[in-house]
DNA sequence: CGCGTTCAACTGGTATGATAAGTTGACCAT
DNA sequence: ATGGTCAACTTATCATACCAGTTGAACGCG
């Protein structure tokens, strides 16, 4: 029995379109920063839409600050390097055609690597001897399931969001949350890459430990130890396709 | 002579003003998740604005992941903890009546005191001789501006910044961005807070230096001793008023 | 010529009302 | 209990106005 033989229907309305058209353009560059975007009124005949339905893309892309929106001018385009925030990631890694970006993808494990440490090092502090005892049942699993490559994903990913969870930093949840989301659509593709770092129980069990005793250097120290496995991982398989390009899912 | 004795006038559109009141009753907890949100038309009826405008605000709050919408049905509330991205920063520190929030304030400079070291890393190994030369101007500024606190958090943001470009880590980059957003509309109430790192000249020149030597471990050890000053300084300041409230700007 | 004024032709912002399409829950027949 | 029907919701889309701010060229005056 498959873990999921169906998939949920794709519904994509117009404005999504729309907003999924025009950032691609932006971010490919071929609407390059301060590049004035078509009136509404055109794009909304080219693309054979109404108006309303290009106006809630434009505010999309103003929210993600990839244009700038004037009453009166035209809108234009941001150079979104300089202005977007973290939301923008998912979107960078991998194109509207699902080519994945190597250059980003060594960036997320980089920005990884950095926030992980500290996340493990938080929830020591914070989390007690409640969250040590989730985190145990956690490490049962990965045990029962240390064959399935694709549980043990699952497994790790829940251990990280219990962590963040109670680390009480809200703007390491936010980023995890913008991490995951850009995680989450190629984990299939990662899964083999990562299984080194997936298998890695001792530093799960580290961490596990230095909560339930709050020691934070502790949780800190098998936070990085852990996810240097799955960084180094990544930069070799990287670097032997580097041109090759992986797809998602 | 003040440095902007104007400021411009704000211009707010009426979906602009629809999405701020939305997001903030669901920020603020008044809309838990799984409520649903009241139907197109009762909420342009009852703030006097079109649908149209209604419609706006609410696929930015869908893009921002505090609501789900599906034809048919009502417009449901997310839990932003476990789905927003760290674009919500913002909002969440300074909330719609600019009070502002201390553990979010916490939170954010932890992160800074995870990502910066790293940033400084990153920059150490690929900025080159180029990137030291401007670092070197900025120091300057700094020594030129000593006595103004305005100027030297100017320059501070612009030196980061610099490092950030240079870095070729775009999550690094869009994080940063992120984070900058949040700190501009408060950085007036934080400079005296921040004064001691502010004048931190010593590990300024001790990232530019290593940044000119390519020396990654001497840049990410003076990034992290320079923030950590910051991170102290506000612990401190946060702890005594605790309950207060700073005002921004 | 130089410089401000005017104004028509853009742009986005707002409003109204109609129709299509999907969801929900009560009701009913089997 | 199960599944079908249907009316009353909802959002999605559309068309067509008109309001409001920007822009640039044409104009006129010194």
């Amino acid at each position: 029995m498959a873990r999921s033989s169906f998939s949920a229907v794709r519904k994509e309305s117009l404005s999504d379109s729309v907003y999924r058209q025009l950032a691609d353009k932006i971010l490919r560059g071929e609407l390059p920063p301060g590049e004035p975007l078509p009136a509404e009124r055109e794009l909304s005949e080219a693309l054979g839409v109404n108006r309303g339905a290009v106006r809630e893309a434009i505010k999309r892309l103003q929210q993600a600050r990839l244009v700038a929106v004037r009453q009166g001018g035209n809108s234009v385009v941001l150079d979104y390097l300089a202005e977007a925030g973290l939301e923008l990631l998912p979107s960078l890694l991998v194109d509207g055609k699902g080519q994945l970006d190597i250059g980003v993808a060594r960036s997320i494990m980089a920005m990884r690597s950095a926030l992980a440490p500290d996340i493990a090092a938080a929830a020591a502090r914070k989390g007690g001897v409640a969250l040590a005892d989730t985190l145990d049942a956690l490490l049962d699993s990965m045990r029962r399931d240390a064959g399935q490559l694709g549980a043990l994903q699952e497994h790790a990913l829940a251990f990280w969001r219990r962590l963040v969870e109670h680390g009480g930093n809200i703007a390491f949840r936010l980023a995890f949350n913008s991490m995951t989301q850009t995680y989450v659509p190629i984990r299939n593709a990662l899964a083999p890459v990562l299984q080194g770092e997936l298998r890695d129980l001792e530093n799960f069990a580290g961490i596990a430990a230095a909560v339930r005793r709050g020691d934070a250097e502790a949780a800190q120290r098998h936070g990085r130890l852990h996810v240097e496995i799955g960084r180094r991982a990544l930069e070799q398989a990287l670097s032997t396709v580097e041109a090759g390009g992986l797809r998602p899912s």
